[in-house]
RNA sequence: GUGGGCGUAGCUCAGUUGGUUAGAGCGCCGGAUUGUGGUUCCGGAGGUCGCCGGUUCAAUUCCGGUCGUCCACCCCA
């Protein structure tokens, strides 16, 4: 047991190779399909000043900050997320920038609060972003993008889906339902918690708190069970404040569907998403057996930059977290088995070889090749033994005779085969 | 923040009805093999039995606390 006294902090990860390539995995796919789509790549400061989250964010998020005072008594705190630091950024330098601004980010990201399946104090988030572009065009973009980290990953539409939403049609819908504009907040409330709620203690909150008949009640529970626009279309399609949502709801789809991702998008109106900057369309990415927490969130937060000061740009994005997809990834078997690989292992048979030996390893690696050999004295049988364990594909022996010659052996690890052939032309 | 399960070697776990030097498999290191690996065989290192305290002649074992971890709740980026 290592010593407790220097022991890793509660939910904080060490990534051992093993554990580093598995992270290299999924963070090179998501760099890979976000570069794909022509976005750029961007980082921030992974300690900000806490009124960035503490004015910005919503209350939900504060109380599990990893904030502290700093040396020159600055109030601090881990980066909870990256909008917020985004939206600074944005501040600063968006005036310059043509638009629309489409960025990337792969933060790691921190909150303090008791760790657990799924959630721990540390981990990486993908957050992709557009900021200066209004239209639907825009949020589907980026759900394509998210749909595609994971599909990059070998994950299917048999694996997870994307439940969508949208905050104005919702507003709309509750107002023809009759909900009063001072009960729409208590009334998002409630909606985005029904999943954990009794029925009877959701009905009873709908009827208490947010003021509803049974009546009333009834036409909510059709409306948020409904898993087709044409459902909600049928209900409550004819009122002109529900139609226009209705409509940029529809493009939306529509534009996911034309790119061959509609097999991925549901409707789904109990998607409210915790955080308060949301304004419009709203999604999350879940797993269709609904085992875990859901993988990825985002949507549209039009007023955000100007609140931090800036430009007042709209704005769509999400954050999908490393741990949830790691675990969905496990349970598929879509992580790939760790291997170490080396191109080349030299083998030197006696001390004499030392010097040839260090020179074609290091003409072969000026050459881009990955190449290892003993850092001490070792038989050949050793040698070989350590070649095999590190992945080897070929080892280079180079002993007095071929020297002699201006040969080494090279010896194909997998066949077994060995021939010789010129110091020179190996590689 | 609340409730519960679990902490024995690097890993997965046995075991100790409280009693002298706590075991296995895998992994690691070395040898069999001083110019040929993956198999095999032999040997070795590695544990204050999570930590602190209590009961006892004696605690890794029983009790309490604490820390860690997992699960559920709360909350959710």
């Amino acid at each position: 047991m290592a010593s407790q006294e220097f022991a890793r902090l509660p939910g904080f990860r060490d990534f051992p190779p093993e554990e580093f390539a598995r992270r290299a995995h999924i963070q090179r796919a998501w760099r890979r399909v976000a570069r794909r789509y022509g976005f750029e790549e961007y980082d921030g400061p992974p300690l900000e000043s806490l009124g960035l989250y503490v004015e910005k964010s919503g209350e939900e998020i504060v109380g599990q900050l990893y904030n502290f005072v700093d040396k020159g008594d600055r109030a601090v705190a881990l980066r909870p997320e990256m909008t917020p630091s985004l939206a600074r950024i944005l501040a600063e330098r968006s005036r310059g920038l043509s638009k629309p601004i489409r960025w990337f980010s792969m933060p790691q990201l921190f909150r303090y609060e008791r760790a657990q399946r799924g959630r721990l104090r540390e981990h990486f988030q993908w957050n992709v972003d557009i900021v200066g572009e209004a239209g639907v065009a825009a949020d589907a973009e980026v759900a394509a993008i998210a749909i595609d980290g994971l599909r990059e990953l070998g994950l299917t539409a048999d694996d997870f889906a994307a439940r969508v939403s949208d905050r104005r049609l919702l507003t709309a819908l509750l107002g023809v339902i009759g909900v009063d504009d001072d009960r729409l907040g208590v009334a998002f409330a409630v909606i985005d918690k029904i999943d954990r709620l009794p029925e009877d203690k959701a009905d009873r909150l709908f009827a208490d708190d947010v003021g509803l008949d049974d009546l009333q009640i009834g036409a909510l529970r059709r409306m948020l069970d409904a898993s087709d626009l044409d459902d909600v279309a049928e209900i409550f399609g004819q009122d002109e404040a529900v139609a226009p949502e209705l409509q940029r709801l529809r493009e939306y789809v529509a534009v996911l569907e034309a790119m061959g991702l509609g097999d991925f998008v549901q409707l789904d109106l109990r998607i409210v998403r915790g955080l308060a900057y949301y304004t419009g369309i709203v999604f999350e990415l879940f797993d269709r057996k609904g085992e875990l927490r859901a993988i990825c969130g985002g949507g549209r937060y039009d007023r955000l930059l100007e609140r931090v000061g800036g430009e007042p740009l709209p704005a769509v994005g999400f954050g999908l977290g490393d741990v949830v997809l790691g675990e969905l990834l496990a349970d598929r078997g879509l992580i790939p088995a760790y291997e170490r690989s080396l191109d080349y292992f030299i083998v030197s048979v006696s001390e004499d070889e030392r010097a040839a030996a260090l020179r074609l390893a290091h003409d072969l690696r000026d050459r881009g090749h990955v190449v290892a050999y003993a850092l001490r004295i070792q038989g050949v049988g050793k040698q070989l033994k350590v070649a095999a364990r590190e992945g080897a594909k070929a080892v280079l022996i180079v002993g007095p005779d071929e020297l002699q010659r201006g040969v080494v052996v090279e010896r194909d690890m997998t066949s077994g085969e060995q021939q010789e052939i010129p110091i020179g032309d190996v590689g």
